[in-house]
DNA sequence: CTTGACCCTCACGCGGCGTGAGGCGGCACA
DNA sequence: TGTGCCGCCTCACGCCGCGTGAGGGTCAAG
């Protein structure tokens, strides 16, 4: 019969053809997946055109994203081939559905950073009028080493401009509570306005720190002493800062039986 | 101030909570991504509400695909979010680019094992006749050790119908070249003729196995010598096998100077 | 005979955990 | 007061698909 003159390729020519590194084709011979059929004398790889052909099938499957152990069934059962795709086509599709979701995910998260941006000092004092920053600096100076300061700290400095937003109208709607209940007449011990003292403290948990009823009676004591808090009150209602301090110590007490 | 009390969770009901193994949440803390605030005096990891913030980020990010050391610049720099959550969207975007192909790849090769799925005995003989599976044994048995038949065994074993059919359209044509020769009333040493010989090699070159004009004489021997190859030539028409040999003959000799 | 481009064989590294092994701690129930 | 059992701890190796050297041989050209 003839002799056939294969062409015998070394590692490196092999490795161009089918654009895959040498040690990718070390790799799959050592695990025997694709091995030359050939050594040289100085024990040089050498491919026949059969190699060459395994081979390119398997860049072909791994492209598909078949893993090696499964490849090698694929080359030595090639019947199977058929079921194997199928397979291999509903797990790819499910990480394409994965990932496309994935994809969405990203753009909810890229649309909230843009449009709800951190808030900057402007946004607040826009929001809380100039005073905001010097109480700032000062409530730092006297609370700084507080755990609920630093827990107000840690949850605010996420907050965006809408958040801050949204803590103004609560604020507000906690500040109709009390003047409601003083305008209908009720006395600071009256149910509404203790219930409007327990919104607050719940406004407090929910937005800045932990405030027990108990922390909630020394907040009410600051709104009386420090005559700042007691300007801010009174600027809404006359007395407003001591009935506010009132319903709260009634609404701790209740709040602790 | 307040005395916090902390709900401080173990790492089983951390890993229930966030869905993450516990083997997660060890390696969270080995490579310090997620440490938790507090131990037990047993060395129990305890997780504060922050702790479990923080992993709550991770485990989204995660999600979002990004390496663990990213989330770390992540977490420790929030305002780069935006930017990388661009970058991301890119890279995950490729991705998908990349499966959505991989999955029409997929779908094609699918198409092609149904469409082209290996031809069956039952097609062979569709094709070529009864007459095919008993040939295809006989040869076996003469040829089967040899290369070329070891080769075409190779090649054909991959060949599909659709393969099979173009085989078999291609040898018609071929057998037109030479019953033109003859009717055309060319000797078999003509040009004609020599090229339907050549025309006839190159074809088992391309289908079957790699043939020399040397080993073209072989064949041509056979087609004389072997009565069943006579008699299918000689169906064809009167005399074909014979000017089928010498045309052979011919175009061997003008191949090899 | 040298040079430089290849080739060889170890053998470790990486990312993100999985998966034991071997040994305490904590809590319920007897 | 034991006794189970579950959960926790710390090593430490394994996995996949190679990348990346180190340390040394081979081969063709000049």
């Amino acid at each position: 019969m003839t002799e056939r003159t294969q062409t015998l390729l070394t590692v490196g020519q092999v490795a161009d053809r089918l654009d895959v590194t040498v040690r990718t084709l070390h790799h799959y011979d050592e695990i025997g997946l694709v091995q030359p059929s050939e050594r040289s004398r100085a024990g040089y790889r050498l491919y026949t055109d059969g190699d060459l052909t395994r081979l390119q099938h398997v860049v072909v499957y791994r492209r598909l994203g078949f893993a090696l152990e499964e490849i090698a069934l694929l080359l030595d059962h090639p019947e199977s081939v058929e079921q194997h795709l199928r397979r291999q086509r509903a797990a790819v599709q499910q990480r394409l559905d994965e990932i496309s979701d994935l994809v969405t995910a990203i753009d909810r998260a890229l649309e909230r950073a843009m449009n709800d941006e951190q808030a900057t000092t402007e946004d607040l004092k826009e929001l809380f009028g100039d005073g905001f920053e010097d109480a700032h600096a000062e409530a730092e100076q006297r609370w700084g080493d507080s755990d609920a300061w630093q827990e107000s700290q840690r949850r605010t400095k996420s907050y965006t401009k809408a958040d801050w937003a949204a803590v103004k109208a609560e604020s507000d709607a906690l500040h109709r509570g009390f003047t409601d209940a003083m305008d209908a007449g009720e006395p600071p011990t009256s149910v509404a306005a203790m219930d409007a003292a327990e919104a607050h403290r719940r406004n407090i948990n929910e937005r800045f720190y932990d405030c027990s009823p108990q922390f909630h009676r020394n907040l009410a004591d600051m709104y009386t002493s420090d005559p700042r808090f007691t300007a801010t009150y009174d600027e809404i209602r006359p007395g407003m800062a001591l009935y506010v301090r009132d319903a709260i110590y009634a609404n701790a007490d209740r709040q602790e039986q």
